[in-house]
DNA sequence: CTGATTTGACCGGT
DNA sequence: ACCGGTCAAATCAG
């Protein structure tokens, strides 16, 4: 086990040190003179660094050894696919369905959930589509109870293909129509991130994308300044992470919106512990926060946790949006290397998550 | 034809 | 029994 270990540990124990080699730089420019350019640099910097740690982490969790640790907040592997024939399409058709269908759920209660709150544009937020990145497939839309608008449920497209169990629901707000609230479940496993950063890559997403394909050219440009909003808004972000396991580092990979964020919420469904940690996080994002079919179609409302005077309000829609908002389906994606996010919950100070003491 | 959405039925938890 | 979440047949869209 630690053999198939150091390898990664070392790389990740570099990244990470050099993610906070960066971040410190980064503090340096920020506090003297600060030039634009070295501050993208190095926020660059930051950024890959910590991509690249945090896939090393998230990708050696489903290995074959420790199964069912997949350390990724138990993502629920089906038992008849996760070594097995990815066509499983049918084997929920099953007539071990029930008992299987049984134990899915209850992990799925386990999984990892967050919440985020989305604003859309009155303007053009109509057309304007909710792109996290990743492809999802409605599958079903409930009234709730005491809830104006109906709650739409996706899961990820690839769920029967690639074993796949990311969920999300999308709700709007009763208050101000303009926010949509997007609960995120569990974690994607599949490769399917649209576009994403290293590669400018997956034109297709942004095609369906409709009406944002003035892009291509754009896209750097809207890649550079979803950066800098990324930066602020990661400097704002406040997530409130409860019931997290035992582990000191919990890491949430999650794809995180490309449209206005409001606050996120965090929460971990854990089965027996029931710690309740408040602290602030470091959200590394990646491509679909870059995606390009974004900032033109909604805008930032970071609203702090703290901050909590909701944003002006603005003209209701008249028709519902949800389905914009949230859907990215008909897409096909190039499968890409999954490059989700992940939240370190660590308690943070300005000066980062991570003591290179905590490392052997 | 294929894949996505719609929508009523069904299921499990409370 | 109620409610939220999911399934799956029917329907729609490309």
């Amino acid at each position: 086990m630690d053999n198939g270990w150091s390898y990664e540990q070392k790389t990740l124990i570099s990244e990470l040190i050099q993610g906070m080699d960066f971040a410190k730089q980064l503090r340096v420019h920020l506090t003297s003179a600060p030039s634009t350019e070295t501050r993208d640099v190095l926020m660059q910097g930051i950024l890959s660094s910590y991509e690249k740690a945090l896939l090393i982490l998230k990708w050696r969790g489903p290995m074959p050894q420790s199964q069912p640790v997949v350390a990724v907040s138990g993502i629920p592997e089906s038992p008849l696919s996760v070594n097995g024939s990815p066509r499983s399409d049918d084997f929920e058709k099953g007539i071990g369905d029930h008992l299987q269908n049984r134990d899915i759920s209850k992990k799925r209660k386990m999984m990892p959930k967050w919440t985020d709150q989305v604003r859309i544009n009155p303007e053009n937020g109509l057309e304007g589509p909710h792109d996290d990145g990743y492809s999802w497939r409605k599958y079903g839309q409930k009234d709730i109870l005491g809830a104006t608008y109906p709650r739409s449920y996706y899961r990820c497209t690839y769920r029967n293909t690639q074993n796949c169990w990311a969920t999300k629901q999308v709700q709007r707000s009763d208050e101000d129509p303009t926010v949509f609230e997007i609960t995120y479940r569990g974690t994607h496993t599949c490769g399917n991130l649209g576009p994403s950063v290293p590669a400018p890559v997956s034109p297709e997403k942004q095609e369906q994308t409709q009406i944002n394909h003035q892009n291509n050219q754009h896209q750097q440009l809207q890649q550079q300044q979803s950066q800098e909003m990324l930066a602020k808004f990661r400097a704002g972000l406040r997530v409130d992470t409860n019931d997290l396991d035992s582990n000191e580092i919990a890491y949430y990979p999650f794809s995180f919106p490309s449209a206005s964020v409001g606050f996120l919420q965090i929460e971990h469904c854990n089965s027996s512990t029931l710690t309740n940690v408040n602290s602030s996080l470091f959200g590394s994002f990646s491509s679909p926060f870059l995606s390009p079919s974004t900032p033109e179609s909604s805008y930032f409302s970071m609203h702090q946790a703290n901050d909590s005077g909701q944003a002006h309000n603005v003209q209701p829609l008249e028709s519902d949006p949800t389905e914009i908002i949230s859907t990215n389906t008909s897409s096909t994606n190039s499968p890409i290397v999954d490059l989700d996010f992940s939240l370190d919950q660590v308690g943070i100070d300005p000066n980062f998550p991570f003591d290179t003491s905590f490392f052997p």
